[in-house]
RNA sequence: GCCCGGAUAGCUCAGUUGGUAGAGCAGGGGAUUGAAAAUCCCCGUGUCGGCAGUUCGAUUCUGUCUCCGGGCA
């Protein structure tokens, strides 16, 4: 039986520089960039986004009228992988969206899509009823997830009553037939990055969106809102930085009080992007001070150097342990 | 120099008819199965500006000093 093919994944929190890392790999593996981000699959959000200057696949999916999701995600992925493969490359997945790294890793159930217009009349009966009756409801037909969800959650209610009324099965019952993850198909190395101290992280992110600004994000904010068709209750504009743009250009806050809430919210991602990832099975973590180098790894060869290159690190660890 | 406001959590402020105080934001922790850069949950001790006085007890009342606004000279 031949080997399973490798794929590299690097995860971190937003602004701690897996991209960079990421692009300094390919060549010497040699490998292909796959982008696991759900906001660089819309096109246009460019600055804001972070967009990488190399070629990542998965980038530019769709216009930002039209919402993505962790299954279109994983389906994509499904007809990626292979191609890469057949050319004879090494994967390396990075980004920060750790649902769709888990989607790859655990797999989705099966279940219903998302349809709108079950989703439009939920809204609207939340909006006459209330969000705790429609708990109550859920938890007539689908306890088990009744009490995982809580009676605030409108989002993920809203989903679970959606998949209970379009299959007339709960929630519940879908969970856990998945099948084989993707990812059982390869050997998957998992490494994430980050600064070893928060506060570093947070000036890098304070240094990155005023970066962003001087590179005229405003300019990219106020021309997808020159369009004249988008929501910013849609999906790709709820995006961090793009909504405190959008709500300044659209009269509902000063200049900098907008600044100010969109380095915070970069801040709060950051922090919920290391709650998944505290918690992660099989994850090497490479930890980094403010000049970007390593400064402590959890990666398991004792003959490599505790600090360093991150890349070098990796690359050295790559020697001893080929994929 | 004089008059009037302020001074309380990292920030903006509320409040205590005298019994040492609480909101929003920020921050921290957690959750996460087709919206996930989304969405939701939990977490509040801080010389109540300094010093002195009155009082059983002062962040609260009085005096004074300092600093910050605004006004008058």
């Amino acid at each position: 039986m031949p080997a399973k093919p490798p794929v590299l994944c690097i995860l971190g929190p937003t602004a701690s520089g897996k991209t960079a890392l990421a692009e300094a790999l390919v060549n010497a593996l040699p490998g292909e960039l796959v982008s696991v981000d759900s906001t660089l699959v819309y096109r246009g959000l460019d600055i804001g986004a972070a967009r990488p200057a190399s070629s990542h696949h998965l980038l530019d999916l769709r216009d930002p009228a039209e919402p993505y999701s962790a299954a279109a995600f994983l389906d994509d992925l499904a007809d990626l992988l292979p191609a890469i493969v057949a050319r004879g490359r090494v994967p390396v997945l990075v980004g920060g969206t750790m649902l769709y790294f888990r989607a790859f890793l655990e797999g989705l159930s099966p279940m219903p899509p998302a349809d709108p217009a079950a989703r439009a009349s939920i809204a609207a009966e939340a909006a006459a009823r209330g969000w705790p009756a429609l708990h109550a409801e859920l938890a007539a037909v689908d306890p088990a997830s009744a009490a995982r969800i809580h009676p605030n959650h409108a989002q993920r209610l809203a989903r679970a009553l959606e998949v209970y009324r379009s299959s007339g099965r709960p929630l519940s019952a879908w969970h856990g037939t998945a099948g084989e993850p993707l990812a059982a198909g390869y050997r998957v190395l998992q490494v994430a990055l980050c600064p070893a101290d928060r506060a570093v992280l947070h000036a890098r992110i304070a240094a990155r969106f005023d970066a962003m600004l001087a590179a005229g994000f405003l300019e990219e904010v106020a021309a997808l809102r020159a369009r004249g068709d988008l929501d910013p209750a849609l999906p790709a504009l709820r995006s961090v930085g793009y909504r405190q743009l959008w709500a300044h250009l659209a009269g509902e806050a000063d200049f900098a009080t907008a600044r100010e809430r969109a380095i915070a919210a970069t801040r709060q991602l950051a922090k919920r992007q290391l709650t998944w990832l505290r918690k992660w099975p099989d994850l090497y973590w490479l930890l980094t001070d403010d000049g970007g180098r390593v400064v402590e790894h959890t990666l398991p060869e004792p003959r490599l150097p505790v600090a360093g290159n991150p890349a070098d690190l990796l690359l050295n660890y790559l020697a001893y342990h080929p994929i």
